[in-house]
RNA sequence: GGGCGAAUAGCUCAGUUGGGAGAGCACCUGCCUUACAAGCAGGGGGUCGGGGGUUCGAACCCCUCUUCGCCCA
């Protein structure tokens, strides 16, 4: 083996083996156990959260397959309608200079399927190299075949069910991009713009309580007066209520519109009164409906002023009376410049009342980057409030549960005041709506043209025309879990793996996605989707910052992985930018903490610190720190297991079980090792991943590697140690080793899989890959308390002596003498266990023991419990370094002393605190004070000399 | 404005019915000791965001304020 860890050496080899082998897919033995991951974006590539999240998912996936069940980790990619649809649009731009439209919807189609087959796959490939143990198999896109069958299926029986309708209704309409998109899709900025104030006169000759003729509104998007159809106000606000009832004459376009009364109003805002446009606000729809206001649509699909407003009843009813004029000097003109002149012509006929500096959030759409529009038109709705409630029962009565618990509560608020979703989008790219037209408007909901007709009864010769728009992505996501394994057919996957075990996701889309495949499942299989749900956090940068392209400061998981130069990165976070202004600030960025590049770390270490910084919290912030801790852990387990084959290969280890004498050492890791296996496993129940990967990091570290191995020397170097000493030492080195393999390997498949492959047969162990073990398991019965505490009391003396070693600067080269006082039984039955082991491991001449009350030479002082350790000075130290040592040592617990006494001294602390509290504080106390008493002993001693 | 979350060592974070403040990294000192300098040994460092309350006792429970983050209006 190299001296130091190399993780690319080991890495690839052993990936292409598993997959080769069939290690991923399901055993068929055993009870079932399933993960669905949330299918990552088909143009996207592994970003810090997906490897953070796959890291988990693998792990249990692992954890699950070693216990011997019957694993399914089913993975997949969702068809990302418009960022894929943007994506090959931008290709062909560049490439040939063509619009979608020149191409019409098939030809265009055809190009994204091409594009699929060509670059679809980066993702899964990323995949792989975190090792995730993924049944490839069974990989699933949502455009497949058999998927689109299932979600034509449910959009069919939603629609018969009366669950799905069609209507004109406020959705977020992408003026760029021509379609719909989803909450999620919009991104609410900050902005400091203005608020200005209207001037709308009264009509009929109606006054305010003031005496003036007009009542100001105000608003901070001017253009959509052109639209307003009422002026509301609180209804409890005095100073209006003898305008309520009574009209204003709306500028500009002349139209006579109501005064109306509603809570929604906040008296104290401006004026307190309010423009309502029931078309373009998402608030003013409400109030609109309360009040059967008429709705008027004044933008065109580009966000430019319409030549003739559409106006419809409150009931998305077109109305004929109204009058649906727009002023002429407005038409086509887009939004931004309506407003700019809509406020000069306000200004000019005296209507502008002031001004008002004014920050308030703006809706933009994520992808397009423009100015979201609230905006009416026809679209496909899911009706939710039914399936919303089996949703929420399922997690009351704990069908399903969140860990960590919280985030039921989140669930439980967005479920309880939930919207109808909108779920068709303007697009080509995506599943094509199974509905069709006639002339006259009607609906006929079917698989093909030819059952509709069937089921419809419609002659052969109407007309029909397919609706043109596709169904959101969430749509068919919401049915990744059954979806996937074959519903509508009854396959045997979906009797075996469904409910899936658990899901694994952020709390950004629990709304957006976790909620919907709840309804979703329950309303078609009669199951929920998962039984539990693991919200984690998001990954963000040492700043605390979400990763953000346009931050530029991502990071490419396979860069901490294969490592990548400074001048690499740089150019891999400034090319290709939306912004390239913000490049030089980036760039200076990211050679401010990149200044050497990334050296390669390895996928073991990477797993390792998404794993330890998986706590319950919100946020994740990735630490390179903590990263390079890691990867140092990784080559202390390698360096450990170099130890341990140089000292077993070629030699005899018991893998017979032969007799063996175990040594209190022996017994001592065996010991500990079941209680980090049962601490584990615990972690493991509790998704406590952080407490997991820092118990075995702890164990293997400061136990195994700092102790049990420095221990194991004195026996294998002692050449007249009987074969069963030997035996029992190496066999349980490379068995504890082997273990710790075990239990570490759904943390670090690489590593662990490479080392096991030597340490195994030493073991006994038989099988071509540890993938397929059992995980370790506590055995109670081998927990020795005695071992324990024996040798938390060798540890007591070692640091005693090291201590004084280091403080005396006495170098690990020079042997010392050692001198025992005041030993009792207890202590006298240790030292003889482990004596030679002390002389090997302290470096010592010798070990005497003196009477209790005997005089010692001048010498440095720790104690072991009530057992003083000296070591004489003679030619080794001066004796004011030890006196400071001491009076530092005296210093620390008298302040421990006084705070013990004053708590003993409190009539209210002996009298109402239990017992066996103040029993063992009565304990510290008594011993602190005999500690201190003989350090202040010595410290007599010392000065006399 | 409403809701949620966070604030613990220089940094990143643990802290499980309330009972002696921890880890890793960084720092200081000494060591190339035959697994490992990506290491070993020793050491220093915290008014647990501020204030108030409950309690014999609070990092932990309650109230309040401050700062930061996210979601919603």
């Amino acid at each position: 083996m190299d001296k130091t860890y190399q993780p690319q050496d080991i890495e690839r080899t052993w990936y292409e083996k598993w997959e080769k082998s069939s290690y991923f897919a399901p055993s068929g033995q055993g009870e079932a156990y399933s993960i669905m991951i949330p299918p990552p974006n088909v143009t996207g590539s592994l970003h810090m959260g997906h490897a953070f999240q796959d890291t988990i998912m693998d792990c249990l996936i692992r954890h699950q397959r070693m216990l011997g069940k019957n694993t399914l980790w089913q993975a997949g990619t969702d068809h990302a309608g418009i960022a894929t649809q943007m994506l090959v649009e931008r290709k062909l731009a560049a490439e040939e200079g063509k619009t979608r439209h020149d191409l019409g919807r098939e030809a265009f189609i055809d190009k994204i399927w091409e594009w699929k087959e060509e670059s679809g796959g980066t993702i899964t490939r990323q995949l792989r190299r975190m090792g995730a143990s993924i049944d490839w198999t069974r990989e699933r896109f949502t455009m497949d075949e058999g998927f689109y069958k299932a979600v034509q299926e449910v959009f069919i029986r939603l629609y018969d069910d009366k669950l799905i309708y069609r209507g004109k209704r406020l959705v977020n309409w992408d003026c760029k991009l021509h379609t719909a998109i989803s909450d999620l899709e919009v991104e609410n900025k900050d902005q400091s713009g203005h608020l200005w104030h209207f001037r709308y006169p009264l009509a009929d000759g109606m006054k305010t309580a003031e005496g003036k003729d007009y009542i100001v509104v105000a608003t901070t998007r001017p253009e959509t007066m052109l639209g307003d159809t009422a002026v509301a106000v609180n209804p409890t606000d005095t100073r209006y209520s003898s305008l309520q009832g009574q009209f204003v004459e709306l500028p500009l376009v002349g139209r006579r519109i109501p005064i109306i009364a509603d809570d929604y109003v906040d008296a104290e805002f401006g004026s307190g009164c309010v423009k309502i446009t029931p078309a373009h606000d998402f608030n003013d729809y409400e109030v609109g409906k309360r009040h059967q206001l008429p709705m008027i649509n004044i933008l065109d699909p580009n966000g430019a002023i319409l030549t003739r407003a559409e106006v419809y009843n409150s009931d998305g009813s077109v109305n004929g009376d109204l009058d649906d004029r727009l002023p002429e000097s407005y038409h086509l003109l887009d939004r931004f410049e309506a407003r700019k002149r809509i406020v000069e012509e306000f200004d000019q006929l005296g209507l502008l009342e002031k001004i008002d500096d004014h920050a308030l959030k703006v809706p933009y759409g994520d992808r397009s980057g423009v100015v979201i529009e609230p905006l009416l038109t026809d679209q496909w709705f899911v009706a939710v409030a039914d399936l919303a409630k089996p949703a929420i029962e399922a997690v009351e009565q704990g069908d399903i549960q969140f860990v960590p618990k919280q985030y039921e509560n989140m669930y439980f608020s967005w479920m309880r005041d939930l919207q109808d979703w909108c779920i068709s989008r303007q697009l080509w790219w995506g599943h094509r709506i199974p509905a069709w037209y006639d002339d006259s408007g009607n609906v006929y909901v079917a698989r093909t043209e030819a059952e509709a007709r069937e089921k419809y009864q419609l002659g052969h010769d109407l007309p029909l025309t397919q609706d043109n728009d596709v169904l959101d992505t969430w749509f068919s996501s919401a049915l990744w879990t059954f979806g996937t394994l074959g519903w509508p057919e009854k396959t045997p996957e979906l009797e075996t793996f469904h409910p899936s075990s658990v899901l694994v996701t952020g709390f950004d889309i629990i709304f957006f996605w976790v909620a919907r495949m709840i309804m979703f499942t329950l309303k078609f299989t009669d199951q929920v989707p998962f039984k539990k749900v693991y919200v984690h956090g998001l990954v963000r940068d040492q700043e605390g910052q979400k990763m953000s392209k346009s931050k530029g400061n991502v990071l490419d998981p396979l860069d901490l992985i294969d490592g990548i130069e400074l001048e690499t990165l740089v150019e891999k976070r400034t090319g290709n930018m939306m912004q390239p202004q913000l490049a030089k600030k980036i760039e200076a960025q990211t050679r401010k903490h990149f200044p050497e590049g990334i050296a390669p770390y390895g996928t073991d270490a990477l797993r390792f610190t998404f794993l330890s910084l998986a706590s319950t919290g919100r946020d994740i912030k990735f630490d390179m720190n903590r990263m390079e801790g890691y990867r140092n852990f990784c080559n202390k387990l390698w360096n450990a297991t170099r130890y341990v084959l140089m000292n077993t290969e070629n030699q005899d280890c018991g893998t017979q079980d032969e007799p063996v004498e175990l040594s209190l050492a022996d017994r001592w890791i065996i010991s500990r090792l079941q209680e980090t296996e049962a601490q584990i496993a615990k972690h493991f129940e509790e998704y406590r991943f952080d407490l997991l990967s820092n118990a075995l990091y702890e164990f293997v570290w400061n136990e195994y590697c700092d102790w049990y191995l420095e221990l194991s020397k004195p026996v294998l170097w002692d050449e007249h140690a009987s074969a069963e000493r030997l035996r029992g030492t190496r066999r349980t080195l490379v068995r504890v080793l082997e273990a710790i393999l075990r239990l570490a390997h759904p943390m670090m498949p690489y590593i662990t899989e490479e080392i096991w492959q030597k340490v195994g047969p030493l073991a006994g162990k038989t099988g071509d890959t540890l993938m397929l073990q059992p995980y370790p398991i506590a055995e109670p019965h081998k927990i020795d308390s005695q071992a324990n505490s024996d040798i938390e009391w060798l540890k007591g003396v070692m640091l005693a002596i090291r201590n004084i070693r280091g403080e005396m600067n006495i170098g690990p080269g020079k042997a010392i003498s050692v001198l025992l006082r005041n030993t009792d039984a207890e202590d006298e039955r240790r030292l003889i266990a482990t004596e030679s082991l002390l002389v090997k491991l302290a470096k010592l001449d010798s070990i005497e023991r003196l009477a209790t009350d005997a005089d010692a030479p001048m010498s440095a002082t720790g104690l072991v419990g009530a057992m003083e350790i000296l070591v004489p000075m003679a030619g080794l130290i001066d004796k004011d370094a030890e006196l400071a040592r001491l009076n530092k040592e005296v210093d620390k617990l008298n302040k421990e002393i006084e705070r013990l006494a004053g708590k003993l001294s409190n009539e209210g602390f002996v009298s109402k605190a239990p017992a066996e509290v103040v029993a063992k504080e009565k304990e510290k106390l008594a011993d602190m004070q005999a500690a201190c008493s003989r350090l202040s002993e010595q410290k007599a001693s010392i000065e006399a000399m």
